[in-house]
DNA sequence: GATGAATGAGGTTTCATTCAT
DNA sequence: CATGAATGAAACCTCATTCAT
């Protein structure tokens, strides 16, 4: 009767955390206050501190969750055949992106630990992709004079960049936006043309 | 009954934003306080609102001066001969970048004013960018199938993207990086080899 | 999970209210701080919070109490017997008045709240007058030709005035004024003299 | 040419006390700040300083001013030859009265400045007004029996409290209040039937 | 006479957090 | 597990006032 169940627990923390996120959305990181989460929630300030020892504590096992998750769907993409699909799985620009990751990017300015958080996570996905750029030279489908590992955190940069592209102009055809970015990647990896076969 | 010096009044106007920017980059612009600024600038609180009606007041103005630096910045490169050159100009991949674009990019996807002033500031980068692309394909320096358009907005965002490279890796080799990002820039624009030259 | 009393909660804002109360009368209604009122309930500025979501918040709270204790002395008043004695029982010159409804009138003047809660209680202690009239006109107590309503009002702005008469002249004999305060409305009140009995 | 204008000077005063009243009809005594009087009178702060000494002493000039006018409108009046005509000129219900009065009332009771300033112009007034009983009684058009100095004081208190009828009910008829008013006054006032003329 | 720069205390309110129950 | 009372520092901002020009 008073052994706590950890699954219990564990359900509790991912609803605050989902509490959280959407606080967080609204307000930014640090406008968000721990009252509104609570609130938010459904909880109260006191009850909050049982499951996450500070606002801080919150903030990091949101990141550390957000990033997980796009790892983990970057890595179910690159389990597909083809190279240049997974990669576009991930370069769709949409109108509401995750509106997080420029908070933990900005954020990852001045705070180590998110530095840390976000430089670890990075690394994941790098070497995932390396490995993706590497089978695809392999296989001949990307120009095998790219180095892989700059490759690699250049795409990433460019996902990165494109999270912005409908906050800078929200009338931006997404359709075509998307197309063009995909456009770039290819003519980017493409193997040079074989002087021989012409 | 004489007027006292505008100038001055100005002057101290840019002071004050000085101290600001160094604030906010150092704690983020929610997270620094208005008195850190006042200490920062070595001026009482109360004599900061002489300035500035409200600490919003100060982050937009200080965002306007650094959106309009980044504008001229460009205008001036755009001036020069080569097209590729100015876009280069603009992409050097570098460890510190300007800090308050991602901190403002954050607080775009929540402040309206933020966004009006981000999307006002975006629009005149990109008409001088599709105007630079216009003359490009004119010159038959680069593809005329390509969008001016949406090439343009992909290149402010790959810009962006590009600020977040040392973030996430922070032992990033930036002259490699640079020049691959030139170098996708560089396939992506450039126009198809001509079959009959072969 | 079991709710915590919600009867302390209750006592706590009177105990509030009381404390804010003492500051509002040595201080005036805009002159007394919150940070004051603290200090007088013995509590923190943020605690004051927890029962009161702003400063006005007190204010209308209080001026609520305030107006509605003197309605039901009013109230009770009026279940005696003859008219003119529940008048009397509210109209006695004292040398310390509820100094308060000298502040709420003058806020009355600017703040449309203020104005609101005035003007309803004001109306629940006019009918009653009215009807205390009524009765007296039937009765044969008081000149039948007179207006109910608008001697309501009347009596009504006779004892406002009468607050200020010891603060116009402090060394008014406060017995004396009341008499003649007295004297005043029972021959207002007073039937004409019927010349049939003369 | 550096010697000053004592007439310039005293206009700029009241033009100043014309500003500051305003500011003090439209946010109170407490409430107006000395930078509004400034903005309303378009003058500089400091140069506020060169006329009053501080804020209070605006608020006391001011009040002076208005008491003093009071005083001399009644003073006015009273020379006019009926008693009761005199009395009905400053005792007209009206929707917008001097609502400094109220300010002032109340400030009186915890400011000992305010309270002496309004004591001291009440003696002016309630001897005039003393005065004119004493001349209405030895005329026969006033009851004898009053005492003179407390009528004087009751007669004040009650033009204070009709200053609070249009507050407490805005949709007052003030036609028929004023005449009920008067109608009280004179009832209050006249003789008593001679039994002998019966 | 007149300006506006400058102050620093203090205004109301919110914050993250702790604790008794 | 869960509450909400309680804290006190700090948030942004306004205040009355002074001073050099």
């Amino acid at each position: 009767m008073r052994k706590l169940d950890p699954v219990k627990h564990e359900e509790k923390r991912r609803e605050i955390l989902g509490a959280a996120e959407r606080c967080f959305v609204r307000d930014g990181l640090q406008g968000a206050s721990v009252s509104s989460i609570c609130a938010e929630a459904g909880i109260s300030p006191g009850h909050l501190y049982h499951y996450f020892s500070s606002k801080e504590a919150i903030i990091s096992a949101m990141i550390e969750v957000r990033l997980a998750e796009a790892a983990a769907r970057f890595a179910k993409l690159a389990e597909g055949a083809d190279v240049l699909d997974t990669l576009f799985g991930e370069m769709t620009v949409s109108r509401s992106g995750p509106p997080l990751l420029l908070e933990a990017l900005a954020e990852a300015n001045r705070s180590p630990t998110m530095a840390k958080a976000l430089q670890d996570h990075t690394k994941g996905v790098h070497s995932l992709l390396a490995e993706l750029l590497e089978k695809g030279q392999a296989a001949g489908a990307i120009d095998p004079g790219l180095d892989r590992n700059i490759t690699a955190s250049l795409i990433i940069s460019i996902i990165d960049g494109s999270k912005t592209l409908c906050l800078r102009d929200p009338k931006l055809d997404v359709k075509q936006a998307t197309k063009a970015l995909q456009t770039m990647i290819i003519r980017y990896l493409a193997p040079p043309p074989d002087p021989r076969t012409r």
